[in-house]
DNA sequence: TCGTAACAATGAAACGATTCAAAGATCCGC
DNA sequence: GCGGATCTTTGAATCGTTTCATTGTTACGA
């Protein structure tokens, strides 16, 4: 189990300079055909692979760039790292990963392990306070995207969804159909997202004089949370029931739905409308299929790479922020009476 | 924006010996305090970070592992990747990921990336036919464990899963509340997970001499699959209906659940019992809570990295094929009349 | 045949860490 | 004060690649 070859071995197998290994790996332009036919040959026979770690040191960086998720669980979440790998792929570079599960001393572990690997520029959805050690990070040279929070545009580019605006979309589709008592199921209140949506909400009720928007708060945002939610509902009855909900996210909305159909006593969309966000892959198979605002995670990753791509080259890099719409999706559970 | 400071800055800074400063990161018992203080200091001042490029290529291997997925958005396989992160972190390795996305040509790719990486050992689930690839990192003393497949055990370790006691527990768990018209779903039965499965009912089955088993397959893997083999269900009317139906995956369950609850006609799990299999976290918050098969993804996952670490240290590695037994999880969609 | 481009091939130096034999300090007992 | 043991520190050599100034080769028109 000998030590694989170098370029040295390679070299002497072939009756060439180690340079001209080097060229036929690089420029293969600059080495005429006879020569690079022999290195090629000596290649295969030895079985040669190059040894990044050499070519690392040499080059002074890496190839590679560093993202950092919440939760590599998460669907939003995964949608985004398969974007960026697919992005990072086209720019000859590869990802490396960490998941640092909302847990900050994770992410400050990771950041530093991708620090000593050199890496080209460095994605990060944060959890902690971690801009000190992001100016560090800068200061070297580093550049960093911020995914999914907005950023000191002094200082850091970054990609999120526009989480008002979606709020908003959802609100107005359920105005637009006709609905005007409106209840929004969400919480805590203190999770940015969930905030924001409401804000949304209220924005685009506001613009009917004849709409009311009512809060329920939700204990997290889980199917069973929403199915709490949805049957303190149901013991209303038909009277005190909304004609439109809009929840933070499918998961809560599919609790509600669960709530609301087991019982029969309602219907959907005839009774209430519902809608939900993220359009996870369950929102098409729900029992009544699930109207949700889908957030282009392709389109954000893919941009993520991309700004920091900007930056990776640049010396003096301007920063952008890139503020993605989401779109809405229109399915049974939210069709017009 | 200067290149980050090397080691030997650090040594000029403290007036000490680059050699020295390597003992202090390396080995500080050989080290005075006093020197210790000083370097540390300079380390400090200097923002000083270790490039691992340049320890690798000294050491003649890195500090982490390999693991290619088939698809990070997979739950079996997020929950591999995060019981991996964590056992890796333990051995002070990092583990890089690469989603082949069951395409063979990415597959290819990341094994050869990961080659020139040097990585210490590779986790991977084969798409395509990698063992010549494989036989190639082998000779080169790179051990491989393949995970979710069984191997040769002449040539790697391996861990799966028993898909054949999983099937039998679900059947034999219907048997034994009381059912005895037995109906599978699932498809197409040339995916080896499906076939085995579908093997561990049968077994179970001939148990019982007054028992059969029907074998309805699904096109693909999906709720609207197992929607639309629920429909046909509910079209043959009471008479007949199986009393007991084991879908090869959840999904499928859950789109069964929906077809047979939606139409109000039959009753889980008075009129039918349904288990479902990978007991995913929409499980426990269906309409009617699924029983399933749980996969012990997270002992499979460590397990993985264990193997691996006890190849990369010994010259002559022994393999091994771990198997887990899946486990009954029961909810009331299979509770006894 | 000569001069000169244009093209190919060479190999030493550099990247930044670790290793280790050797040199230098320090301490202790007598 | 001395010999010897123990503890610290030193710095050149090494890993495998890329770079680039230099040298060698070829081709072609005059």
């Amino acid at each position: 189990m000998n030590r694989s070859a170098s370029i040295k071995d390679v070299a002497n197998h072939a009756s060439v300079a180690v340079g001209t290994v080097s060229n036929v790996l690089n420029y293969p332009d600059r080495v005429s055909q006879r020569t690079k036919d022999r290195v090629l040959k000596a290649i295969d026979e030895l079985g040669f692979v190059r040894n990044d770690a050499a070519r690392q040191l040499r080059a002074g960086h890496s190839r590679t760039i560093g993202l950092i998720v919440l939760d590599v669980g998460n669907p939003f979440f995964t949608a985004v790292v398969r974007a960026a790998e697919d992005a990072a792929a086209l720019h000859g570079s590869a990802v490396l990963l960490g998941d640092s599960g909302h847990d900050a001393a994770r992410e400050a572990n990771y950041i530093d392990l991708f620090q000593e690997q050199r890496v080209q520029g460095l994605l990060i959805s944060p959890v902690g306070d971690v801009t000190e050690r992001l100016d560090l990070l800068r200061e070297r040279g580093v550049p960093t995207v911020l995914v999914d929070r907005l950023a000191d545009e002094a200082k850091f580019s970054s990609v999120a969804v526009d989480d008002d605006a979606g709020g908003y979309l959802a609100a107005r589709h359920l105005l637009d159909t006709g609905r005007r008592r409106l209840a929004f199921v969400g919480g805590p209140t203190s999770i940015r997202q969930v905030a924001d949506r409401l804000q949304g909400a209220r924005r685009a009720v506001k613009e009917e004089a004849d709409a009311t928007l009512e809060v329920l708060e939700s204990e997290g945002q889980t199917v069973l949370a929403g199915r709490s939610v949805g049957n303190s509902l149901v013991e209303r009855g038909r009277e005190g029931l909304p004609d439109g909900i809009f929840c933070a996210n499918d998961l809560l909305a599919l609790g509600v739905m669960q709530s609301l159909t087991m019982t029969h006593t309602f219907r959907i969309p005839e009774d209430v409308a519902l809608i939900g966000y993220d359009d996870i892959d369950f929102a098409v198979s729900a029992v009544v299929p699930l109207s949700s605002i889908r957030q282009p995670t392709e389109a954000l990753g893919r941009t993520a790479i991309q700004l920091l791509a900007e930056e990776v080259g640049s010396r003096n890099p301007t920063h952008r922020s890139v503020v993605f719409t989401p779109e809405l999706v229109v399915r049974q559970s939210t069709k017009a009476n």
